[in-house]
DNA sequence: TCGTAATATGAATATGTGTTCATGTATGTG
DNA sequence: CACATACATGAACACATATTCATATTACGA
């Protein structure tokens, strides 16, 4: 925006910019935005709850959710790259379990949303 | 799944059924990820965050944000079919507002994930 | 060491998403 | 009524994303 005031009047032209210097750093919404992304999957949200209940290898994964173990196996390096699980491996199996404790929260809380608007 | 049991053997038979079962309807996880979705556009959030500081029309909105009026109004529109957003008109403009009291809890967590994991 | 099992990875493809451009609609004003 | 303003909408395009298929990698056992 080029510094010219509100179009509208409805705003005082200090305030508008005291709000746009106090928008979070592009950085901080980039990250936020990916976060987020993660989330917007159906298939990894069974992913997520899954993990939410115990601790599971690939195939069984690919097994509940239903998905090629291809297909499982590049969304769990997503997950993993946004922290969001972590692996142990054992012999040529590898468990994956939740590695997040906010997730279930977040889960909450959209939830919430959901009840109450629709 | 086909109802074999865990190919891992780390998990009992009836519990990974019983886990299966308790699988949120696909109808909520659905919902869920349009919901999530939402917010993993860095563009939406900076919307969110400024409707989260005050009451905003169409075009103060697109120069805040930096957009054309155009794509901001699309945004807009996707905003309210999630009922994050509200409006009111006042003559030819449009003023919109926040509808929803979560989005603000929802962004203080995922702060929260990312402070914590990076 | 050879073969097999479990998982990971890369390329290709199909589908989804965000923006732009052009235009439509509604409201206010001379 | 003609015109301008503020916003919405539809189609088209460019780009991102999820899945699939084929293949690589790693660890184990005979």
């Amino acid at each position: 925006m080029n510094d010219k005031a509100c179009l509208c009047k409805n705003i005082a032209p200090e305030e508008m910019l005291s709000i746009k210097n106090e928008l979070p750093s592009s950085d901080t919404i980039s990250h936020l935005a990916e976060f987020f992304k993660v989330f917007g999957d159906g298939n990894r949200l069974k992913i997520l709850y899954y993990l939410s209940r115990h601790e599971l290898c690939v195939a069984d994964l690919a097994a509940l959710v239903d998905m090629q173990q291809s297909a499982v196996s590049h969304q769990l390096k997503l997950l993993r790259l946004n922290r969001l699980v972590k692996l142990r491996k054992d012999g040529t199996t590898v468990y994956y379990s939740l590695d997040d404790s906010h997730v279930e929260s977040i889960f909450d809380l959209a939830l919430v949303h959901l009840r109450e608007q629709r």
